[in-house]
DNA sequence: AGTTTTGTGGGTGGTTGTGGGTTAAATAGG
DNA sequence: CCTATTTAACCCACAACCACCCACAAAACT
């Protein structure tokens, strides 16, 4: 089971192309081959193909009429991708992907335990800054 | 089961390594690997692995597409890094914590029975004094 | 006072990140 | 159906960084 930790800001080139930072790739769990999608609050998710066989599965397991089901499952699906690390380990985005999490030059990669999430820098930072709550507010409600 | 007690001062290096007191390298329960992460009150968190683990288990434990236990995944593991001792039984921190726990040349190591905590030296008397309720109303308080 | 352990600083080489160039594949047009 | 143009994958090479190593200073213990 993979265990990402850690932030890493990289480069993204013209081609869309960003390097798996190197700490990821020797993290138990990593692999070659990735699934990306989008993710919650204008990020996106990067699963190791084991990973992604349980979103998979729950996606199958909805209910196939219910309309915010189908909407869920649509959402998703149509910007996800089968990535394969190129020989330097880097994964290549399309423009979909780029579009949908607003990126530009330089992005965040956040391990996130079981996927990698990407973001931009400055939508992250906007992201941890505009809780209502401090860290210490929600970590007492979270942990009991 | 680590039980680390005791404060200590130590320097922190241009390029943000510190030493872990001996005295901490001996503890049972102390390992080569840690865990950094962000802690409560501007501290940071240093876990030993077995330690960690339960952290990691009860992150996993979260929904995960509740806001808060999203928020609080995200913004813990963004700055959490796996650290080896060097072979002077030091630890490398990244920029990002520096900044979050807010040190500057020398910093406090503090036990917390499980994990260690760093400090800046300032912060924490700060921390200590700014309770409303002295030792002995918060002890009242706490120990039945 | 000598010896060992502990704390601190700096230098060096391998690894990692990034850009570009070249070849193979895919798509569209004649 | 073949050719021209674009797109994507692959490979190579440079540059920056990080982890490792060594060496010294200070403290603690014998």
């Amino acid at each position: 089971m993979a265990g990402f930790k850690g932030s890493f800001k990289h480069a993204i080139d013209q081609k869309g192309r960003i390097n798996i930072p190197a700490k990821f790739r020797r993290t138990p769990g990593a692999v070659e081959n990735y699934i990306i999608t989008r993710g919650l609050n204008n990020c996106l998710y990067v699963f190791p193909v084991d990973e992604w066989e349980k979103v998979e599965n729950k996606l199958r397991s909805l209910a196939q009429t219910d309309p915010n089901a189908l909407y869920y499952l649509r959402a998703t699906l149509a910007n996800a991708i089968d990535a394969q690390l190129d020989r330097q380990g880097r994964i290549t985005l399309t423009a979909n992907l780029i579009k949908l999490a607003g990126l530009s030059k330089e992005v965040l990669i956040n391990g996130a335990l079981d996927r990698m999430e990407i973001w931009d820098p400055d939508l992250f930072d906007k992201y941890l800054g505009e809780s209502a709550e401090s860290y210490e507010e929600v970590a007492r409600k979270i942990l009991i």
